[in-house]
DNA sequence: CTGAAAGCGCTAACAT
DNA sequence: ATGTTAGCGCTTTCAG
């Protein structure tokens, strides 16, 4: 059965006795064409098995009503999702008992697919996605350029220089993160939501210093997310509360942060613990545990992602979701936007985050 | 910054002083082109940042270098994963204390696309993914062929006419199942996977009656497995084993598995449940608890599908990991065999699954 | 080794 | 309302 050579519109102008044009208008203005030829050309091309080469239709149209998605070596999501409206309050979920059932959290890359494909797809594009690993990341971004009408790219998924230059020559948005030379770009608000998570955890804790896993000081999350904790805590000092705090930065992986927790409980004992990521505070539970301390009751502790395993740890961790299904939905929303206006103004969209208060911090 | 208009063939020829089909033949065909005048065109490619148009290059050389994936509603994967051999052993991974720390476990769609994804760019293919469920299915698969070379359908995300209708057109290979129609599919060996579980928890039982949550009938993975459960059973008694065992459809839904579970253990006592998926049997862990009933001890517990959950159930889930990723890539190699010889033997894939053996089912 | 030229299938003026 | 026609940018014989 080798698949023979597909009908063009010149098959289904023959086939219904009209001209090629015709044919291309009951496909793209169907309200130009007359009743009667409309029917004819229609019964041909199901007749005929007609499907219009997109190739074609992208040389003809200059468009090629694909865009794109270049993501970081692994992953993608795509989960059945609400909307989560572009605002700037941070929504607070209970789920003391982890069973918040958001089939996707923690998702990352899946997420974000799944909303580049939700909005690709109900805006009329293809989205093809490309993760620039496997080839030479600028072979995969050049590639890219030549397939789509506009790009989706994570931060740091290939050279900041390199999104630069795609940037010039079509719509590009980057997408949790920013890169220099690129006007558009859509993250989660990292620094809102430390500082929404560290007044909750100012709230709940026992009188004592609060420890802070901060991550790796070379990535602008770990920067924002300090940045929110640091906002908090000057907040609450100013309504005149006496709050200790330790900063400990880390490399961002749950070894150091149980390394640090435990080198840290050797000479303090903190009532709080908040990492800005939550392997590290899944892992400075684990350090408590050893150490006798008991988590909320003596001290709490929190961290930022939505991972899974916080919501099945024990006690189940109180961490921020990133609605990361939105971020892809904002991505190609500006992407159509500069798509429809490339001088429109740059935007830097923050969306906000959810936080999820579970057993770590104690009841809600 | 107004996108410009993106230099053509036409612009580099003139520039590096040759004609368009030098300027082909060093993107193409290097060697047919002498060094220097190759240099020469690469220079001005460079100088310009010439990108070539891929619908020009899909409509002249009719092919679009494109594969795309067609998902039912929801998910999509993509983790960093190792090639799994084709073969037909089912592999043993001692995961007893849950920290078997495979990271794209249990995202099934999202190893899916990884998988995909990979194959498919490094055969030299982009990849367009899409799920049917936006828009109408059929517009979908439509639209898709107009624009690919070759098609991954996942089974059930579009009716089997339909796929049919597709795969006489184009390369078309269905994964996690089969299509009336569809010569080529790729899918985990369900059969194989539950007659090793079995096997394993008859050897690891206690004494008494073996439970077996068969997930719904009209599922033909859920039959697949069933039978690979009755192997098992024959199997031991052929053995001389006397096996008691009670077979108890279900719809597969967790709540109905939870339900099945307790009316169960109002008349008998299990020494051994089976589930076809691993929701069910975490809720039958779960009958279990509340009866009192400890696992392992009393009774084992065996789950299929290897969701991040299973892992981390207290006591986690002796379950059985499907290679999704493989599943992907062997997809698209089975599209590339057919893109090659389009009267290729059909194929249908079985690939092997993983054991993994945890707490519910006592020590390894 | 290189150039000329004929399409690939479709869209979008421009005519009629 | 419908037809004619000129490309869109690239690949690929076919000559030279």
């Amino acid at each position: 059965m080798a698949p023979r050579k597909a009908p063009t519109v010149y098959d289904v102008a023959s086939s219904a006795g009209v001209s090629i044009a015709t044919v291309s208008r009951v496909l793209r203005s169907p309200a130009k064409v007359s009743e009667s030829t409309r029917d004819r050309v229609q019964r041909a091309i199901d007749a005929l098995g007609y499907v219009p080469n997109a190739s074609a239709r992208g040389l003809a149209g200059r468009r090629t009503g694909v865009l794109g998605l270049l993501l970081p070596g692994p992953a993608d999501p795509l989960a059945a999702h609400a909307d989560h409206a572009a605002g700037s309050e941070v929504g607070v979920i209970d789920d003391t008992d982890g069973s918040y059932a958001d089939p996707d959290r923690n998702r990352y890359f899946e997420q974000l697919v799944r909303g580049c494909e939700i909005s690709a797809w109900s805006a009329g594009y293809a989205l093809l996605i490309a993760s620039g690993q496997h080839l030479a990341r600028t072979v995969v971004l050049h590639d890219l350029e030549g397939r789509v009408d506009g790009l989706v790219v994570f931060a740091g998924s290939v050279p900041d220089d390199l999104i630069a230059r795609s940037a010039r020559r079509l719509p590009l948005a980057v997408v949790a993160g920013r890169a220099e030379g690129a006007p558009d770009s859509v993250r989660v608000d990292d620094s809102g939501g430390m500082e929404a998570l560290t007044r909750h955890v100012l709230a709940a804790k026992p009188p004592g210093p609060v420890l802070y896993l901060a991550g790796p000081a070379d990535s602008a999350d770990a920067r924002d997310r300090e940045q929110g904790f640091h906002a908090a805590i000057a907040d609450a000092r100013a309504a005149g509360r006496d709050v200790e705090r330790h900063l400990v930065p880390t490399d961002g992986t749950a070894e150091a942060a149980l390394a640090e927790t435990r080198r840290i409980l050797r000479e303090t004992r903190p009532a709080a613990v908040i990492a800005a990521d939550d392997p590290s505070a899944l892992a400075a539970l684990a350090a408590l545990e050893e150490a006798g301390i008991s988590v909320p009751d003596q001290c709490v502790v929190a961290g930022f992602g939505g991972v899974e395993e916080a919501r099945l740890s024990r006690p189940t961790l109180t961490t921020v979701r990133q609605p990361m299904t939105d971020v892809g939905i904002h991505a190609v929303r500006t992407l159509q936007r500069r798509l429809a206006d490339a001088d429109a103004d740059p935007v830097d969209l923050r969306l906000p985050v959810d936080l999820l208060l579970r057993q770590s911090c104690g009841p809600a």
